[in-house]
DNA sequence: TTTT
DNA sequence: TTTT
């Protein structure tokens, strides 16, 4: 059964980094999704905007965290969750997000009030593979979005 | 800004048909989706599911309608929403759910209890565009699962 | 059976836009999408570039044809298809490209040398749907990127 | 730069698994996959068929190679790639094909002539990610569609 | 509220 | 080179 998630969005609040008592970090932050339209009866533009919290494990937890911002523009690959829980009051309680399984930041650049934030840091792309016939690689790549592959084998449980 | 889902699942209801004051169709019905994994301490092969709504608009709603059943297994392609409104006791509420934009029957053949469903219906698929090259057809799809695609330009509003 | 693309990449050249004797719109440009990764045994940066023709038809090729150039980046979707024929000396031959679904250009403010790029244009998105609950609208798109969604009826062949 | 391919279709033939000299495994099938659409001149159903190669590798590599079989239905998750190389006559060729990250069977019960395929292997799904909320747990999956996701680290290049 |  |  599959179960895809990608998004393009900004990030509602800053991250939340904790740590489960094994030691896996898990980052969360919220994502704002818009999409605009033209409503078919005034013709107007229209917006609709598609909040949802997102989880990321591990490694790719504390790289979130060391580079996202509130504000932040990301695009992000994971799947629907449906928590549930039984509240105070003895009520069936539900909530969907979604776990990240990619975070890759998508260039802002000069557009938040962070100032010294730098995207031209180490990649954290997938590893990659060989490939049967050889590869003329081009130019250098310029502006290096950092993009974050999670390594499942560090969660723990 | 992206906003993609696509999930197998099966249908956790029957669909529910309605339709809007201009006449447009509005199919609903639930969907699970399991995801089944190996417990990292106990080794136990665990499952977590996933559970959402779906709405589908205009003649896809009526196809879906049509051909959908409890127990269904379905590829669903849309995106995620969020519904927000106020209860009756003033309390901010809200729920994530699925617009769905293309619906693709996953065969499951003599499955269900429904009997008579018939899956060598008419396609639904979407029109065909022209290649540039001559491409050699191949013989006729035995086993026609009908795909929705939805035609916005129905939707009135 | 499902066939899904979704990259984001620059424009290798710019868009090219032919009409159908029946008259459709064809617009057709090549993409270049990069991939970075850290190589494992040396362990430096590389990149891996990754070009594909792409066809967009209808009025979303006209769009196309307005707003992209050579450079642009811009997140595609749409399926891949496999064109097959035979050259002028008898050989069979066949090439993979993408038929686009969906063209949604992503910001990349004066970054082109075509300087009066306007973004804030008129709003090609998917026709809205009525949404259940009330939606509480939030402040306007600052800065709209359209998007192109396929009427496949316009298409007619 | 993001570059997802989704595709379900049929092995075109058998897994050819090889080991590199560091002794990663590589599997390679090729795929197919067939789009039914009404002819919207004449009217007819027509189907179009997209053949690819798909490259897979490390462990799944050698699960695939244990599992599939040509004929089988599958849903693949990976990144087109671009093969470029010099021909023996010195000239430039190039081929596109795909780098499945995700294997993912498609129970196709009883279609095969091989009889003994067995479906409810041990499952490799993803390793679990602990939840916020409590998970009520639901009965154990029946029909255990073995997963394959990739562990890059294995790949050592 | 839930499917296989 | 091709699968259902």
């Amino acid at each position: 059964m599959y179960n895809k998630v990608i998004l393009v969005g900004n990030l509602t609040r800053d991250v939340e980094l904790k740590y489960t008592p094994t030691g896996t970090a898990i980052a969360k932050f919220g994502l704002a999704t818009n999409r605009t339209f033209k409503d078919n009866v005034t013709g107007e533009n229209k917006q609709e905007v598609m909040f949802i919290d997102i989880t990321v494990f591990g490694r790719s937890a504390e790289i979130a965290n060391q580079y996202l911002r509130k504000g932040r523009k990301v695009l992000i690959e994971g799947r629907l969750v449906l928590d549930q829980w039984v509240d105070g009051n003895g009520q069936k309680r539900s909530k969907h997000s979604i776990v990240a399984e990619k975070v890759q930041f998508m260039e802002n650049k000069n557009s938040g009030d962070e100032g010294g934030y730098q995207q031209s840091t180490p990649s954290y792309n997938q590893p990659q593979q060989p490939t049967a016939q050889p590869q003329m690689q081009q130019k250098q790549n310029q502006n290096n979005i950092p993009s974050i592959d999670i390594d499942d084998e560090e969660i723990p449980f």
